[in-house]
DNA sequence: TATATAATTTAGTCATGCTTAAAATATTTT
DNA sequence: AAAATATTTTAAGCATGACTAAATTATATA
């Protein structure tokens, strides 16, 4: 087994790297909210371990066995998110949360355990695949809310998890994965995305829809 | 929150405390399984903190404060156990380890719905009592089995969880907290108890009669 | 009671992983 | 291209919590 710190800074460059070609020790830094310093040192120390590929001032990015863990942890903390809404009915915006502690403490047989209960489920409740014991995950085609136009219709797909109290939010609205809508304004200069979803109908502004992903778009007929 | 070393001491010194008068550095060390120095040292740090009372060479002892956290930290303990055997299924020799790691993540919110959804209850799967969140605790008459003698039935009421080989052995027999019998026969010399189960007959070497705890006990008619 | 043995504590280290401050390197701007 | 700025790394240090080895104190034995 490896630390909680080596665990979550793999899976926090196995994140950044999913968003940008080139994971730089600052960002990686802010995301684990520690300084810049330690970062790089414990960048040094995956790289010994051959967990990530490391030049100095280039930025870090996984090796295939530092993949490999950090997707192990991706599917404890999001097995752990899915039964804790599930069986425990803790709300989805507090399960990000309690989830960071559990991904580090859950046996390979509770895992078993888990994903069977669950029915070998393949997102967590915002919508982010699960990956299975082998590290393959559904393949995603990540469109944003923002990039879609008035007339188009789709599905919410998955939600960022990064703010609970944007989660809050969305699911006032009733906006959890699966949930179908259609765009019925884009305003300009970064104006608000109004969605109806069912009969109501929302406005919402530019950096809520940024952090929406919306799959099976359509145009309206 | 305290970091899990702390926990893990106050939760060690409160057993302890519970059997000896007396909780020595290095019963505390074999426990806890460091090195004796490892233990004085982090006495001490337990004694500026105020959680024990200490004093060179004399041992340890809770203080209300240190007493509070460790049956804090116990009943999250033994609430998980119970949670792992009747929810996910764990085999009763499996769910002391787990819970070592798990109650040291668990939240108040998680502790008050696991307990919900299990109805409050009193006894960890093996018959230790659950401290509600007070701390209190029902209060146990401790019998040993190898306090027992020929023709004196009783009921298990707790069996000690140290060793998952012994929970094994006992998962065999049955011997489950709540199940009664009889003792047929006490041997000699330390010899094996003899005791009757349902219908099934098992004679029982002492030391495993020694970690037996044993209610209700009654001359059989 | 003196001595041997056992228990406990102190002293000095080590690993992990963080911090701040200063130095080195990259990138932008002029 | 040089200067200014931003990023990254190095250096030194700190807290936690463990270790070994040596010194101290208690307890048991003769």
């Amino acid at each position: 087994m490896h630390t909680q710190a080596v665990e979550d800074y793999l899976k926090s460059i196995y994140k950044l790297q999913e968003e940008r070609s080139k994971v730089t020790t600052t960002v990686l830094a802010e995301l684990l909210e520690v300084t810049p310093a330690a970062a790089t040192g414990m960048i040094k120390k995956l790289a010994e371990m051959n967990l990530v590929v490391y030049e100095r001032y280039q930025g870090v990015s996984l090796t295939d066995a530092g993949q490999k863990i950090a997707l192990e942890v991706i599917r404890h903390h999001r097995l752990v998110e899915l039964y804790l809404a599930e069986a425990l009915g803790v709300p989805w915006d507090q399960v990000h949360e309690e989830a960071e502690k559990w991904e580090h403490v859950l046996s390979e047989d509770l895992e078993d355990r888990i994903d069977a209960l669950l029915g070998h489920p393949t997102a967590d409740p915002h919508g982010a695949p699960i990956p299975n014991r082998d590290g393959r995950m559904e393949p995603t085609t990540r469109s944003r809310l923002t990039d879609l136009s008035a007339g188009q219709s789709g599905v919410v797909a998955e939600v960022s998890d990064h703010d609970s109290a944007l989660l809050r939010y969305l699911g006032n609205l009733n906006l959890y994965p699966k949930t179908a809508f259609c765009v019925i304004d884009v305003a300009p200069f970064n104006g608000p995305v109004t969605i109806r979803v069912g009969d109501a109908q929302h406005a919402l502004g530019r950096e809520v829809a940024h952090y929406i992903f919306v799959a099976q778009i359509k145009e309206s007929e």
